[in-house]
This record gives structure tokens, C-alpha cells and sequence, in this order.
DNA sequence: AACTATTAATAAAA
DNA sequence: TTTTTATTAATAGTT
């Protein structure tokens, strides 16, 4: 198809061979194009010219070709698969963690006292055998911290006896170099200060003591501990 | 070219279409070799058909003409990034439930008593409080299946009882028909029953109910419960 | 880039 | 499928 028949091999006239692959490309491209509408098919071609130009032609997407090639060719876990994977086997992980999770949960239902039903009775012994060692536990606190503080209130108290002892002294003292000038002035500013104000040495819980929270608890007194955070409500 | 013109446009006689995809596909892959060659190009072709059938042509390994593609392409980060990405994704949901479990494991643990150490009194409090409603429920629940069982119990005594009666009444007829026989014969069966036995009507608990487990609970006795599976240990 | 003589591709038929 | 053949399409060399 030409003047002449030519040789299939490499044309060495550049300028020959340039405008050669310009018409032969522009050729390639159409066949590639009426393949595809002719015959439905899917066609991908790439080229890139001696000089490094891309010139391409895609009947659909040119990255849908090559993957759907990649697929085929080698079956490469390249980008989509091996996410896939990936993706699958933290999938499994995670599974595991879910039934931890959902595990733990039925035994803290359980602990509280929900869904008792499918347990035998053995389990429901051995249910309670754990609760009662977790209220001994917390009872053991509890009263741990009720006697430290008891004796941090009590070491208070003396110190605080102490001090109302010197407190009254030296009012004592003041109250008597009152009256003495009290000889050269009218007015006289008088300082009263009760022993019921003062701390005594047998003394019961302050007022402020009072009994508030709903519980069952042997004791419902109010100490000054720190009583903010609850950190076992789910 | 061709015996007439053909209008480009999808070919709908099956037939027709398969036999021009093929040649029209061999022609196609010729066309893309001599473009190769002739220019000294790099020339790649992805052919699917219509059936799924991959066809190709390419001057040079197709994988390297697909990477260079890519590279020129889209600066393409796609494999490692892409992974990367998504690993992250699913790490933090993993680490969501990984805080899920020791959140739970350590309520597990507080309500076994364990790691009290940085609660205050009102969150001690409020554990007891949960272990006793827990404690309650149980027992509860403990006390239905005793009575539940001791309800079938006691039936099944009043239909032994009833058995056992009319099992005595006719051996007891048995072993008068025996003497009256013996008279006649040397040899004799003696069957004998004795009241031991037999169910009394005012049984107590049968000798199998033995006391077993460690347990604090008030009662030990063993019922013919189901007492195998033990779901509160982690 | 346009032309055109010539070859190549291929549609229809077998 | 592949081959044949009549016809169209592509294109090498020229302008």
C-alpha cells in the first residue's frame, strides 16, 4: 500500500520514519477504535514514540484495562488484593477482639445479676463465691480508708486541742491587759471567745458529718475523701 | 476494503462479529509491530473480547510499558501508600477495641476484688453496692432452681412411693403363692425385699446428695442439676 | 499537509 | 475455523 512495498525493519531517515509514525500511529488508533465498536471489545494500546512521547487509546478506562490484564496475567495480589487481604486479616483480629469484648460484657451482665438464665447451678456458686470475694475485697478498703482517715481526723483533733489550749491562754493574757486599760479609757472593745466554740478534748463528729448517699453501706458517713469519679458505670 | 463498506458501529450478527474480531484483531497486532519496528517505538496492545478472552501485543515486555505508563501517568503511589492507608484506618478501630477489653477487664478485675488501690470511698461504694445487687440476683436465682428441683423431687418421691407400694404388694403375693408351692417342690426361690430399699414416705435426702464444692454458698447440698460448664472464668 | 499510485486489509462467501 | 476473492482502506513516496 504505497508506491512501493517496503521492508519491515527500522526506517533510518529520521525525518522518513517520523512521518511514518505519525500516519501508521493515526492508522493504529483507528483499527484500535473500530475493533472496539465493531466487535464489543475492550482494547488498550500504548506507545511511546523514539523520543519518549505517550500516545495512547482506550475503549474504556485505560487503568480498568490494565487491571483487568493484571488480574488475568499473573494473579497479582498487587494493589486492590493485597488491600483485600490485608483488610481480611484484620477483619479476623478484629472479630477476635469483638468476642472479647462481647464475652467480657456477659460476664459483667452476669456479675450484676443479669442474664442468670442458661447457668447451671454449680455456676451460679461459683458466681457468687466470686462476688463475695470482691465484696470482701472492697469491704477491706473500705474500711482501710475509713481508719486512715480516722486516725489523719484524730491526729487533727489533738493538734487542734493543742491550739485552742495556747489560743485560750493568750486570750486569757489579752483579756487582762484589757481591763488594766480599761482604767484609763471609756470604751473598751470586749473579747468574747465560749469553750463551746473551742474544740474539746472529747469531742464527736463535727455537724458536718451527715449521712447522705443511698446505700446499703455499714457506714454512711461522710469523710473527706475524694468522692468524684465513678469509674465503674459502663 | 472488503467486498462493501462497512459502517463502524457494533456488528449484532454473532457470527459476523466473531470472525471479523479475529481479523481484524490479527491485523491490529501486525499494524502494532511494524509500528514498533518500522519507528523504533514501544508499542503495547490489550485486546478483550467480548467473551472475557484477553489477546496482547507488545514490543517489549508488557509489564514495563505498563509501568512506564503508570509512571508517566500518575505520579502513581498507589501500592504501599495505599496499604499503608488503610492499615492505619483499621489500627485505630483495633485500638478502640483493645481500650473496650482492658476497660472491661479491669471492671472484671475491681469486681473480683482486685486493684482497689486507686478508688475512692464513693466509688468503693458504689462497687459494693453493684456486687450485692449481684449477690442478690443470684441468690435469687439459685433459690428458684433449688425450689424447682426440690418440686420435682418430691413428685417423683410420691410416684415411687405409689410404686414401691404396689411393687411390695405383689411380692408379698408372690411369696405366698411360693409357699403354697413349696409344699410340693424341694427347691425354692426365695425373693426377698427388704423395707430398707424401698422409698419411704418420709424419705429424706437420697445418699448421692453429697456435700462437694468449696463454696460459701448456705446451701451445698447437690441436686441433679447440670453443673459442668463453668462461663465466669476468663 | 495533500495527492495518488500502489499495496494491505478485510467483508463476504465458501 | 481458515481460505478465497472482490473491494475498500491505508499509506509510501511525491508534491
Amino acid at each position: 500500500m504505497g508506491r512501493g512495498k517496503i521492508e519491515i525493519k527500522k526506517i533510518e531517515n529520521v525525518n522518513s520514519r517520523q512521518v511514518t509514525f505519525s500516519k501508521r500511529r493515526g492508522g493504529l488508533m483507528k483499527k484500535a477504535k473500530e475493533l472496539a465498536v465493531l466487535c464489543d471489545a475492550q482494547v488498550g494500546v500504548i506507545i511511546f514514540s523514539s523520543t519518549g512521547k505517550l500516545y495512547e487509546f482506550a475503549s474504556s478506562c485505560m487503568e480498568q484495562i490494565i487491571a483487568r490484564y493484571n488480574q488475568i496475567k499473573h494473579e497479582d495480589p498487587e494493589p486492590a488484593a493485597m488491600i483485600e487481604n490485608v483488610a481480611n486479616q484484620v477483619e479476623s483480629r478484629d472479630v477476635d477482639l469483638k468476642d472479647e469484648v462481647e464475652k467480657l460484657q456477659l460476664i459483667h451482665r452476669r456479675m450484676m445479676g443479669k442474664e442468670l438464665e442458661g447457668l447451671t447451678y454449680n455456676e451460679l456458686n461459683n458466681l457468687e463465691q466470686q462476688l463475695t470475694e470482691g465484696m470482701i475485697s472492697v469491704k477491706d478498703r473500705k474500711e482501710k480508708l475509713l481508719l486512715e482517715e480516722l486516725e489523719r481526723s484524730k491526729q487533727q483533733e489533738k493538734k487542734l486541742v493543742v491550739q485552742n489550749e495556747a489560743l485560750r491562754e493568750k486570750i486569757v493574757g489579752l483579756e487582762h491587759h484589757a481591763r488594766i486599760n480599761d482604767h484609763h479609757h471609756h470604751h473598751h472593745h470586749h473579747l468574747f471567745v465560749s469553750k463551746d466554740s473551742c474544740v474539746s478534748t472529747s469531742s464527736s463528729m463535727p455537724p458536718y458529718y451527715k449521712e447522705g448517699t443511698s446505700n446499703n453501706s455499714d457506714t454512711s458517713l461522710r469523710l473527706g475523701l475524694r468522692m468524684d469519679i465513678t469509674p465503674t458505670s459502663i
